[in-house]
DNA sequence: ATTATATATTCCTTGACAAGCATATTCGCC
DNA sequence: GGCGAATATGCTTGTCAAGGAATATATAAT
């Protein structure tokens, strides 16, 4: 997993962007009015998520129209799934890893 | 999804930590040493993990035995999961909202 | 009790980042 | 070509978070 997608959706704006292009594709000005952002402030936060390749803009005249992009949702379950793997396998683990280092120092 | 866990997750050594823990437990001092980290910041990232859920310690003498915790990993898998939705239910949409915005401008 | 070990907390400094505001850029339209 | 609408960028400022070093707390061992 890399730190740019995870933080790119961590800043409270940007999820909120995310969770709006979830219906469907949004302007910036769209964007910026319906979360109750400055337009500039929109613009940057785009630019942050398209940076990571959250998001991505169609240009119709002077309008973008920005959408989202599947890949990095894929990714972040993907690894996020990858994290059952552990629970299975660690069953009573703790014990396990107090038994083992209970006498060696490694 | 709430973006204090994404920002836990976001910081480069926090990943880390996460990745070096889906092993198996570890103390404080051995993940600062495994992770090239002091001990100080070692403690004030896994105390920020811990805020967030994704860790939790299990106390064993003076050693505190840091393990993941399966619920924020699971949501977020949920999380990224539920925008496959979203692609299955947009197949052109684009045009269609380009079709809708040409003449309506609400 | 004292000392040693493991971990947590505090204070300080510094760098990153978001907001606000002004301005630049791009493109359609007349 | 100039004008207006839509979007992007630059700059400044305030805030917050991370690293460093010292220190506090907890627990064990002697």
């Amino acid at each position: 997993m890399d730190t740019q997608t995870l933080a790119a959706l961590a800043e409270p704006n940007r999820l909120r962007i995310v969770e709006l292009l979830r219906a469907h594709p949004y302007t910036v000005n769209e964007i910026a009015a319906r979360l109750g952002l400055r337009q500039p402030q929109a613009s940057k936060h785009l630019r942050i998520l398209s940076d990571s390749g959250i998001v991505d803009a169609v240009a119709v005249a002077q309008q973008r129209i920005y959408h989202l992009e599947p890949k990095p949702f894929a990714e972040l379950g993907d690894w996020a799934g990858s994290f059952e793997a552990v629970w299975n396998a660690r069953l009573g683990n703790l014990d396990s890893y107090l038994q083992t280092n209970k006498t060696s120092k490694e």
